[in-house]
DNA sequence: GCCTAGCATTGACTTTTATCAATTTATAGG
DNA sequence: CCTATAAATTGATAAAAGTCAATGCTAGGC
């Protein structure tokens, strides 16, 4: 791992407020991989001997059942992934995939309940990061059982304006297939959503998005901050 | 609050490993109050002042979104509720009333945040706790995903009734109208799925449940650890 | 620049779920 | 024990979402 990634990584929310030492230990027993697009790293199920961290690229976290799949997230530069599993020693509740060509960061499980142990700094972060994680489930939850489809869409659309960084036009960051699974929908009804939002002024040409008129679309989303708000 | 009333919170897993000053200095700041039936207690989008504890009844955790409201979870004796907004210092995500008379504890969230700083050992039972909550999250999450209405009352049945012993029969824990909600799904709707299990040997009698060929149903229901074991 | 594989879209249709209205059944007070 | 009230069920219908099949589009490999 080089010095600027260590760096990167000690940035991240989780490892910024622990003892340097800590923070050295655990990645001295870490390691970094390169992987292909379309990898599994995990598999559900699987005891969770590491701690995952995207360093680039793009991991999709997805769940199977009788089946069917579905993804649950999308995992983006820098963050962790796996961190309740790790945390209770658990088997992982989701699988894991590269969507591109990824590097990982894989820290022992073993390290992190063990440092974990030692450094209050590093306990407080990652209560706050669980609680963070559990806040957005539940969020997640409300978003499926309050809202059809054609709302969730357009509340995605406007987190993801907002995101994006506000303006009328912007690119969807991942596939329409993936959308519509993200979403809990078929791709065939994710295409109709879209449809179904045109009189509302949302516009679609492949990944980009036009919103042409702000207030009817948020008059009909209702974006509401205790769903859509993932910072809070 | 009682001498015994505090042995019992004392015994809750999150209390269990702090140290005896810190458990008692708790203790001062809470206060416990009774509520009758059908009680708000706390409404989404408020601050979260206070950790609730139920001591005895039940609670109800509840969300609201453009007129349409829907039930998350049943809190029962004896645990607390909204650890991840007292934690974090943020808003309630969900809303709760008492389902029945209750008596509920509550401790000022600043001492909660207090004590977590001084005693590692409440900090640690508070991630494992948080952690739990979270896989709950992201285990429903996958259920309503993954699931049929009609799977998900299969698996909830097989679900209840090994929490209720095991036996053929057993009793429903709450109203359908309320466990409709729990499924996400309409009364009417419960009602039908309750006729679609019959097939599988599943006789309804009022709230009284009888499941008359267990292989059958779980064969239909398929349940998984992954999501249907809570424990884990 | 062309070809091809995979994604996206569309149409026709089915299944699932919700809604509305009318009964029936259960339940808690008086 | 009776009655008022709410819950549960049922039927009819509508809306939402999924499935299947065909076609259109597009991006990457040659």
């Amino acid at each position: 791992m080089s010095a600027s990634e260590h760096e990167d990584i000690r940035r991240i929310e989780l490892f910024s407020q622990m003892a340097d030492d800590n923070f050295k230990s655990l990645m001295r027993g870490a390691y970094v991989q390169n992987f292909p697009a379309q990898i599994e790293l995990i598999t559900e199920g699987e005891p969770s001997d590491f701690l995952h961290i995207v360093i680039s690229g793009s991991v999709d976290l997805f769940s199977a059942w009788n089946g069917r799949d579905t993804s649950m997230a999308t995992v983006r530069p820098i963050s962790t992934f796996i961190l309740a599993a790790t945390i209770k020693d658990a088997p992982y509740l989701m699988s894991a995939r590269t969507l591109e060509k990824s590097r990982i960061a894989l820290i022992p499980s073993q390290d992190v309940r063990a440092i974990f142990d030692i450094d209050s700094n590093f306990a407080r972060t990652i209560v706050t990061e669980l609680a963070q994680c559990y806040r957005s489930a539940i969020k997640a939850q409300k978003d499926l059982k309050l809202r059809t489809s054609l709302e969730r869409l357009a509340n995605y659309l406007l987190r993801h304006q907002r995101h994006a960084g506000g303006g009328a036009a912007f690119e969807l960051d991942f596939e329409k297939r993936r959308l519509a699974s993200v979403l809990g929908m078929t791709p065939e009804n994710l295409s109709r959503a879209f449809k179904g939002l045109q009189p509302y002024g949302v516009i679609v040409r492949g990944t980009r998005i036009t919103i042409n008129n702000q207030a009817d679309l948020e008059h009909f989303a209702k974006p509401n901050p205790l769903i859509d708000n993932f910072s809070t």
